[in-house]
DNA sequence: TTTTAGCACTCTCTGATGCCGACTGCTAAT
DNA sequence: ATTAGCAGTCGGCATCAGAGAGTGCTAAAA
């Protein structure tokens, strides 16, 4: 009989998750058996709901309410009660078709991409742009601007590209600059930065310098991960419910714009690979505790990759939030691998 | 005495509008004269606030209530009643400091100077990417990928730079690619895409394919202007009381999401030199009936250039937010033309 | 003609009050 | 272990009254 009941409190544990998650308000025991016909009464219901909320699955925002579910109610509804869906064809075609060819750098696609997510989970969404594991030296290019200033440009392993601008204590000729980025580019093409400090090339020291800076920006862009990234929907996600209040809307806001919390995601996203799914006060930072996340890696092991994810109230729909990161990951990581090629 | 009466009204509509805009509440007779000693009594005050709420200066929420300025106000305030001002010397420090060095692309630079501009007047701030009046072929890079892929990377006269990948229906080898670099850098160089289509070169057909989409990038290129940008500071913004109605918090966070509203911004440039104003209902887009924009090109003339401007409710301090993008515009400009040498 | 004093009037804001409806917890019966 | 019934709790809403702020108007003064 005991498993019974186990099961029966399950299903209502689910239904409560279910049901709160689309209107946002405590479930009653009698809204439970509105929809759902299970064979028992109110009382009993009641009584489950007792149980679950001695248990620490759900709480009343007064006595005698409804119950809202707690983190360990989510938690245990990711686990063990939402099976995992694929997304809808018809939604898998329309995010292909919108992400269309590539072509004109990834800026416009991974902002698309974002945004598709946000549209279909109704809270906000980001991705990062992708980024080497580490980065290897490409191509270099050299310009000269004037006689004592030229364009750099660098093209490294995950098709990233850097231009910046360099100024001489000593005039050079384009001539010195061509020779200087054919060397380069022979010694250095396919090199970790590491790899490349090793090897003790004979320079100029124009080439110096243009070797050093390289060999800074290339560490910069191994540190530099979250600098750049595109979140989108948060018309969305502040339009839930739960950012009623005007001080909570404006500290998410605040939150959002410093982008401070990626970092966090990321340094989270290192260990393992899937979607990770992080509710509220699991969240090491406080100013997320009551947030979730639902995010994943997406490029190619062990070469470039990015995260993308999505960040709500807890009150999420976590089955569609869960599907969708799995979906843009996957799609994500195609096109990457079609952009790098095998490499 | 009508001149001395005059000259009142004109003082009694400045304090109006620096204490609405300071307390966001209705101002009364009294709370004028609380801080400002003109010689008279509150009465008199009354009689002018009569005469500028009949001549469309001011209105009352509810009869008997204090004063707003409307749209006028504000339009006569930034015309006649308020001497423009430097930013204080501290300010231009800190700002300065802050932008340091270019070097790692406009992105951040930009980024950072929306920011600053947003924290220096509480509101929102953007500024939008720079771009060529119309752009010319600086350089063009092409590297295998592998036997059917390239990637393309080219350089405008903007310092602009795009990459993308190119697949060809045969093979081709570095070699060619080289060939194909140095005839069209020696080429296009230094021309619209308009001379590059009127010079006639012979071509292979890998050759073809390649002009043909910078060609293409080109053109976009000159369309895509507001694409990217960078708009800081909406917490400020949406701090505001204006927005305590949430539905209105809600729209115009969607406004500012999507950002179109930043495409009218720059038709509106177009026309003149220096820094606009427009005040609520003088926006042509009716979503923006009820905020204000002051904003101003910035780069070299007839070269490159973008917008960076500030939007926030009509209740601003003009006077504040004028100073600002003035100083922020002529700060960008200076960096562009060191960036771009003397080209 | 312009300014002032005085006063009645208008409107918002706040807190108190009371009632309705929703839902539970408890008890006792099944 | 489940159910029925009922008393009790609490939020939400509408109503109301009083205080405070500030004006418009009128008539007198400058």
């Amino acid at each position: 009989m005991t498993k019974a009941a186990d099961k029966r409190r399950d299903n209502v544990l689910k239904i409560i998750v279910n049901e709160y998650v689309a209107k946002a308000t405590p479930v009653a025991s009698e809204a439970i058996l509105r929809h759902h016909r299970l064979g028992v009464s109110p009382a009993t219901i009641r009584n489950d709901m007792a149980y679950l909320e001695e248990e620490g699955y759900i709480a009343r925002p007064y006595t005698s309410s409804g119950g809202v579910p707690l983190d360990k109610a989510y938690r245990y509804y990711v686990e063990n009660l939402s099976e995992n869906v694929d997304l809808p064809a018809e939604e898998q075609q329309r995010i292909r078709r919108m992400l269309g060819d590539v072509g004109e750098g990834y800026d416009r696609i991974l902002r698309l991409a974002a945004g598709a997510m946000a549209n279909l989970v109704g809270n906000a969404a980001v991705v990062t742009y992708p980024k080497s594991s580490e980065n290897r030296f490409k191509h270099l290019e050299l310009v000269e601007i004037h006689q004592y200033m030229a364009l750099i440009v660098l093209i490294l392993s995950n098709a990233v590209l850097r231009r910046f601008t360099m100024s001489f204590d000593e005039p050079v000729t384009q001539e010195q600059l061509d020779e200087a980025a054919v060397k380069f580019n022979r010694e250095y093409t396919g090199l970790t930065k590491r790899q490349m400090a090793r090897k003790k090339l004979e320079v100029t020291p124009v080439e110096k310098k243009i070797s050093s800076a390289v060999t800074e920006i290339m560490a910069h862009e191994d540190e530099l991960e979250y600098e750049s990234s595109y979140l989108e929907g948060l018309r969305l996600m502040l339009g839930q419910p739960e950012f009623t209040q005007r001080d909570r809307m404006l500290g998410v806001l605040e939150l959002m714009e410093a982008k401070a919390w990626l970092r966090h995601v990321i340094d989270w996203q290192l260990t393992g690979e899937g979607v990770k799914v992080i509710i509220g006060e699991e969240n090491h930072e406080a100013s997320l505790h009551d947030l979730s996340l639902v995010f994943s890696k997406y490029g190619i092991p062990d070469q470039v990759g990015g995260t993308v994810g999505i960040i709500g109230p807890k009150r999420m729909d976590y089955r569609r939030a869960i599907s969708a990161v799995c979906y843009m990951s996957g799609v994500l990581s195609e096109l990457m691998t079609r952009v790098l090629g095998e490499d």
